[in-house]
RNA sequence: GUGAGUAUAGCUCAAUCGGUAGAGCACUGGACUGUGGAUCCGGGGGUUAAGGGUUCGAGCCCCUUUACUCACCCCA
């Protein structure tokens, strides 16, 4: 045998067994999105690198050092999209959505990021997600939340929602300075880890889990309560709605976004079935993004779904996958009945009826075993007999009870 | 990028002090030649991740490499 080549690292195969899970996911996805407006968009997997490094944010870890990028033949430098909003944004505008009023898009498909894989995060994952474009009221921000929690449901799923505000360019700034200089104040008193962050990313010094950061953080001030007005009433704005809707929330004022684009409404739905990465679900609004990217001024907001870690709350759920079972399998006792059953099965499947044979003939206690193997429902023997006289045995191999069943009437019978 | 752990059959794992590589599951054949799941008996399957070292002798001890896993950073 010639060596073996294995897939990449961190990019995984989904076999038939796990991809039945996916599938009902993605169903029940469209399906909510649908009773929201919400229809499919589908962009390229690669763009150019610039779109991220301008969209996600020059500074985030994903365009500084988990982008995929390369250039196409000496030509432009693309990458592989690491996230979904920007490419869909730069749709947006491409295609001149935003003359038609609103829109409501949303998008199901891998991304890439090279990161070191653990648990939950991995170089290539999928993302269900989710972007609203025109609309700047809070009520949409609520309506939006209540779609994922309402799919969510759907799944059987339990998640916690954290909601937070981020501010926008009117509070945040000056928020941040202070932050900035209350930290550099207690440089002593915080870990290594929050001493690097305090410059490049204040808000997620906040989020810090070390023991001897806690005093601090905890005197720490606030963005919550130094929103400026518009944000505040926003932010009480969503919170009514989600009240409204029966959705319920927990506030979290140290809920950091990682992109650089979010204002405002920041949330994220956690499971404790997930490792380390708890969060299977995040978003917020982001009103300047559109622009940024050389579209008119148009608010906006979206959410991500990873749906690895989904399946993985699925699967520690004992959630069953649905899979489509053939009704009947075909057993051929001898060539004629091979035959008559390539016949038939060509006949139900016609009627729309799913079934199955086995081509290799052989004996009879493998095929039924086959039969077995793959969940029909009933068995059908075919040899000479059967051939002849047209009746046949139609078996359950639930109850193992044989029925007499004449050919002609098959499929007016499993229907 | 940093740290820790793991690596034996397709899968899950054993192998005593360093002394002849095993089991269960799965697959397959038979008991049962036109009727599956249970039971019993049999069969194929291995460079013990790779390379080197110590030893009379290494799956086991030492070194190097690789892969995987988990965690940090960060995120879905």
């Amino acid at each position: 045998m010639a060596t073996k080549i294995n897939g990449v690292k961190g990019m995984n195969d989904l076999l038939p067994g796990q991809a039945a899970r996916w599938q009902e996911m993605e169903a029940i996805a469209r399906e909510v999105f649908a009773l929201y407006g919400y229809r499919e968009v589908r962009t390229p997997v690669v763009e150019p690198a610039q779109l991220f490094a301008r969209g996600v944010g020059e500074a985030t870890d994903i365009v500084k050092k988990e982008m995929y990028v390369f250039e196409d033949k000496g030509e432009d430098l693309l990458a592989l999209r690491p996230e979904g909003t920007a490419g869909t944004v730069r749709a947006f505008i491409e295609h001149g959505a935003f003359v038609e009023g609103p829109q409501k898009w949303f998008y199901v498909g891998p991304m890439f990021r090279r990161e070191r894989p653990q648990k939950g995060r991995y170089r290539q994952f999928h993302q269900i997600g989710c972007e609203a474009f025109g609309i700047a009221e809070p009520f949409l921000d609520a309506e939006q939340i209540a779609l994922l929690d309402d799919f969510l449901a759907r799944l059987g799923v339990r998640a916690e929602l954290k909601l937070n505000s981020v501010g926008d360019r009117s509070c945040r700034p000056a928020y941040l300075q202070d932050l900035r200089a209350y930290l550099g104040s207690h440089k002593g008193e915080l870990c290594a880890d929050c001493n690097e962050r305090m410059e490049r990313n204040p808000l997620r010094v906040l989020d810090c889990k070390v023991e001897s950061c806690q005093p601090v953080l905890a005197a720490a001030p606030r963005l919550l309560e130094r929103l400026c007005p518009e944000c505040a009433a926003h932010f009480e704005a969503v919170k009514s709605g989600l009240d409204a809707l029966g959705v319920r929330y927990t506030v979290d004022t140290r809920l950091v976004r990682g992109l650089d684009y979010y204002v405002r409404t920041a949330y994220e739905f956690t499971s404790d079935a997930l490792g380390s990465q708890s969060a299977v679900a995040g978003g917020g609004r982001y009103d300047g993004l559109v622009e940024t990217l050389g579209g008119p001024p148009t608010p906006g907001i979206g959410f991500a779904l990873g749906q690895e870690r989904l399946a993985m709350i699925l699967e520690k759920a004992g959630r069953a996958a649905p899979e489509r079972k053939p009704v009947v399998f075909f057993v051929s006792a001898d060539e004629a009945g091979a035959r008559e059953a390539l016949r038939r099965a060509a006949e139900l499947r016609r009627a729309g009826i799913a079934c199955e044979l086995d081509p290799r003939g052989g004996k009879m206690k493998a095929q039924f075993k086959q039969a077995e193997r793959v969940g029909a429902r009933y068995a059908l023997v075919l040899g000479g007999n059967e051939v002849q006289t047209g009746q046949a045995k139609l078996k359950d191999l639930a109850t193992r009870e044989e029925t007499p069943v004449a050919l002609a009437d098959l499929v007016a019978r499993v229907r």
